[in-house]
DNA sequence: GTGAAAGCGCTAACAT
DNA sequence: ATGTTAGCGCTTTCAC
């Protein structure tokens, strides 16, 4: 027994045919015989044989592959990507990302690369990832509005797909949430509960998403008669929303509904409010975010704006496929809707 | 302009050289004219050359790519691919994991193919993707202890490195944490805090971790005079931590100390024990196990058994690449030590 | 319906 | 130190 792994040669041999049929049947081209089908099919069994990748890319210019890559707008030093790592998955949003990704990959034999963009030196290296022909496309989800990397794969002509519209326009698709929508939801629940003095936490102000969910917010809030709406810039994290809590509360202690732009923030804002002796929701009512696994994990349950993350990731893959097969040439934009998830905290 | 992608050929015409001389250029490999290597290395710029890896990978035989494998033990159903690999990402666990593969992978631009193989279909679609040669090894974290897939993998003699020895014996280098140990370590900061009754909410006793945790915290105790310690079984997740304490407080609700398995039911463990009016450590002390975010996340923050999770990862993964250079041959299992990090919750 | 043969772009052994 | 050349294993015309 050799040592090398079997060749289409080798199934050839074994089954009697040519290595051109052999090819057609790994491939499930018509036009051949059944007999000799089940011919080759044996034959293929016997010795164990998988098709070379490599060879099959290098005539065919598909990797059948595809990068994920969640990218910052930073400069981070090479030895932080793993610590960029880590803080992206500390919010589960990326894990949902990654379950819609894998969700609609895996039945196609398809599995993504995992890339981590957070420096000039980690984009170059995404675009030339991409260029050599490892992957036919990048799905990217980036983490500030001014990342530099979608018009980098837009002038290089490379196939991407977009999570959330860039802050300027750029030529790729994307697929993006309705956040106004989401805002107005927030702020139509408290007030439909008796709330007098709302106010939120938003989201980091660079952030398109963050601003428009406030709008959506405000806006709703001034057509109802509150002209005035309290708000403290957070950052998407557990401390920045309690930071930010403490903010509001210092100026404006007779606050009795709260909007927080992620579930984390909503967290750490249930948690200082149960701290310094307010009941959630009787004094203080809370609305989050994203309904990701945090939102059943908080004490109470926590009402939120749900994102359908995992459908919007499987869409994204859904229009990178059609980019690269072809299929699809016109950017489009998808923009779901969110929806009001009540539970406990309003 | 040509559409199509420059290739070596298209470098060295631009260049005057010949192929060979720009492909010893590009790798690095000396016996190169400085003053050529100049010559080419503009060539290479002018041209926009990015070496096609299909061609490459066909005659090196190496794909320079490693798969990550989330593996379960199951019989999943395809459709559940998408749940499992949110599931898992649900404990930051995985994150870190994540995390520091990346930190070992992305200074050598390599970049890893996530994979979740929840059932026998998904294993066998790991086994084929590797001896495809799309992937040069496999680094497999499992959540089960009777995971089929490391034994699959060590009889196709595919290299591959384990995170958690497996409950038989695998012929395959693995990392590990010394759990045991950890389970002391909680045994002995709850007596040295004076705790006087006790228990523990075990992980999954299907999994070898979590019985070595209860083996260390239990042994230590019967040591220090504690012959019956109550024992809760959870199952890694929230709920099944607050549930475990339940039971535990029905049978036993004198307990003044708990050690949890992971951090995320410890988290559950202090909700329930705050609902039930108990003062978390005051009157309940808790000892969670990882020091994940949850950790910090937790009020109060939680005190932990730490288990250096990204160095675990960086390790294996500095294992799988020796295996794959052929720089080592026998399996090494390489263990790592717990620290107790002590925060407010016991 | 099946086979023969020409590459895909690259590396590496050999020659010079 | 540089060039020549023979494949790596596969898909895909093009004949038959």
């Amino acid at each position: 027994m050799s040592n090398q792994a079997p060749t289409l040669e080798d199934v050839a041999r074994e089954a009697g045919v040519s290595r051109a049929t052999v090819s057609r049947v790994v491939n499930g081209v018509r036009n051949v015989d059944p007999a000799i089908q089940e011919l080759v099919h044996r034959a293929i069994e016997r010795t164990g044989y998988a098709p070379n990748r490599a060879a099959r890319s290098l005539v065919t210019r598909r990797a059948e592959t595809i990068a994920l890559v969640v990218s910052g707008a930073g400069d981070a030093p090479e030895e932080a990507r793993g610590a960029f790592a880590a803080r992206a998955f500390a919010d589960p949003f990326f894990g949902r990302v990654v379950s819609g990704v894998v969700g609609f990959l895996s039945p196609r034999s398809m599995h993504p690369v995992l890339m981590f963009a957070e420096s000039a030196e980690d984009r170059r290296e995404v675009l030339t990832y991409l260029r050599q022909g490892r992957a036919d496309g990048a799905l990217v989800v980036s983490t500030h509005a001014d990342d530099p990397l979608p018009a980098l794969l837009a002038d290089a002509k490379l196939p991407a797909v977009l999570f959330a519209r860039p802050a300027r326009p750029v030529p790729l698709s994307c697929v993006d949430l309705d956040h106004r929508d989401g805002g107005r939801l927030a702020a139509e629940h408290l007030l439909a509960r008796g709330c007098r003095r709302p106010a939120t936490v938003a989201g980091p102000l660079a952030v398109a998403a963050s601003q428009e969910r406030l709008a959506g917010f405000r806006d709703t809030l001034a057509r109802r008669g509150h002209a005035h709406v309290p708000v403290a810039e957070g950052g998407f994290t557990l401390d920045s929303g309690i930071a930010a809590m403490e903010r509001l509360l210092a100026e404006h202690p007779d606050v009795d509904g709260v909007f927080a732009a992620n579930d984390l923030m909503a967290q750490g804002i249930c948690q200082l409010l149960q701290e310094r002796g307010r009941r959630v929701p009787e004094d203080v009512a809370v609305i989050g975010f994203d309904d990701s696994g945090i939102a059943l994990a908080c004490r109470p349950p926590l009402t939120t704006v749900r994102q359908p993350v995992e459908q919007m990731a499987a869409e994204m893959a859904r229009l990178l496929d059609e980019h690269i097969r072809g299929a699809r040439t016109a950017p489009a934009s998808v923009v779901f809707d969110p929806e009001l998830i009540v539970r406990e905290t309003a």
